[in-house]
DNA sequence: ATCTCAATGTAGTCAATGACAACATTGAGA
DNA sequence: TCTCAATGTTGTCATTGACTACATTGAGAT
């Protein structure tokens, strides 16, 4: 039997993962991770220099997925730039949802303070995807007279607050996921409606003669 | 010479805000504060059951502070509930880069968790004057059709996320207090636009009418 | 004036943790 | 078969949060 794990690397990230989905970034221990493994408790620092690097490779990992996550949305959703920077909203806010730990990881201050350079390319990868995106929405007629760092900070502003909205049980309450599907389809249609790109509002005071709204 | 320190609690949670704005909630320690403070390692005890108890007094000094500085600014954009609204939303970002210890505190998930009954009843406070006043602003043609569910998430969402970005040197260069400024003054007219509230965009392709939007 | 006692601070201790150093084992390739 | 780099282990230390027992203070009751 193995004095050595044979992949005690990619298992340390995997546990690292569950843990922090179940408890959070605060209750990751090293000595913990290596209890769950069955290995001793310096073993980890021969895969990571201390608990700041795992943690960053684990964000690093996780800003990939998401920029791969982000791309996909965007492809399935067509050619219009405007529903695809409409979907890569909504698969943002998502992917905060479906992998917690990868996007706590990814956003934790530390992490993003004390970055190395593969943290660095790959969110350099995936600011550059969304610029794109932006540029060719604002190119369709969403926003085109703002500073496209503007309509960054806003929209990546967004999905990030209502990320953290949605994962805080004091500002949400953890219900069913269609209703929680239904609020990110509203949200991000009040930051770019693909639909409507040229007016967010209805012009006055005027009886219903818009049904696109989504309502639970 | 006091045995007795005199007003140790208020001056834990002083030097506590210090360490966070400086060194960020990592880097808070109850023994560290003692230290700062020439007390014994256990003499916090006597004030905060735990860690945990303090960054929830401070969080809750916070969402007080937080609540009373948006309300101010409320105020001092006169009675349009448009204008009233659009300066919430800059004074919940400026908030978070004048008070940033504060900030950090009430946000923080440890916090949000396990909040106590004065922090809920802090947190529920803000909530309904932000929400109040959301109510106000869609009664003035701003989102009028949207559920103010919808409305509260995605205009406190991005306020949110705007000062997590901000508060980020991965996602802006920390520079000068105006250009940030005018950043701020530009998002949150995406957000709710007083001069006009029911479009926020131009109607089409069409050159150089509009002198509104501020530019660094 | 003194007594009482709750509030507040101190000293000592323990377990958990991150970090480090010294040593052991393994297996691939010279 | 030898070598050695990769990988895992054991031992140790300082820091920290938390707990217990004890000391000091000062305000108010008597």
């Amino acid at each position: 039997m193995g004095y050595h794990h044979g992949n005690l690397r990619s298992d340390l990230l995997a546990r690292a993962a569950e843990v922090i989905a179940a408890e959070g970034i605060e209750a990751l221990s090293l000595r913990g991770l290596a209890r769950d493994l069955g290995v001793s408790h310096a073993a980890p620092s021969r895969h990571f220099d201390d608990k700041a690097a795992l943690l960053r490779a684990l964000g690093t990992d996780g800003s990939e997925k998401l920029a791969n996550y982000v791309l996909s949305a965007a492809d399935e959703a067509g050619d219009n730039p405007l529903k695809r920077y409409a979907a890569m909203g909504k698969a943002y806010i998502r992917f905060s949802l479906v992998f917690p730990a990868y996007y706590k990881a990814m956003t934790h201050p530390e992490v993003c303070a004390q970055s190395d350079a593969a943290f660095s390319a790959s969110a350099e990868r995936r600011r550059q995807i969304i610029s794109d995106a932006a540029r060719a929405a604002q190119a369709a007629g969403w926003l085109a007279d703002e500073a496209l760092e503007d309509v960054l900070m806003f929209s990546i502003g967004t999905v990030r607050g209502v990320s953290a909205m949605l994962a805080d049980p004091m500002h949400h309450s953890q219900t069913a996921s269609i209703e929680t599907d239904l609020l990110i389809e509203n949200i991000v249609r009040l930051i770019i409606d693909p639909d409507n790109p040229q007016r967010r509002l209805k012009p006055a005071p005027q009886k219903s003669d818009n049904q696109k709204r989504v309502s639970a």
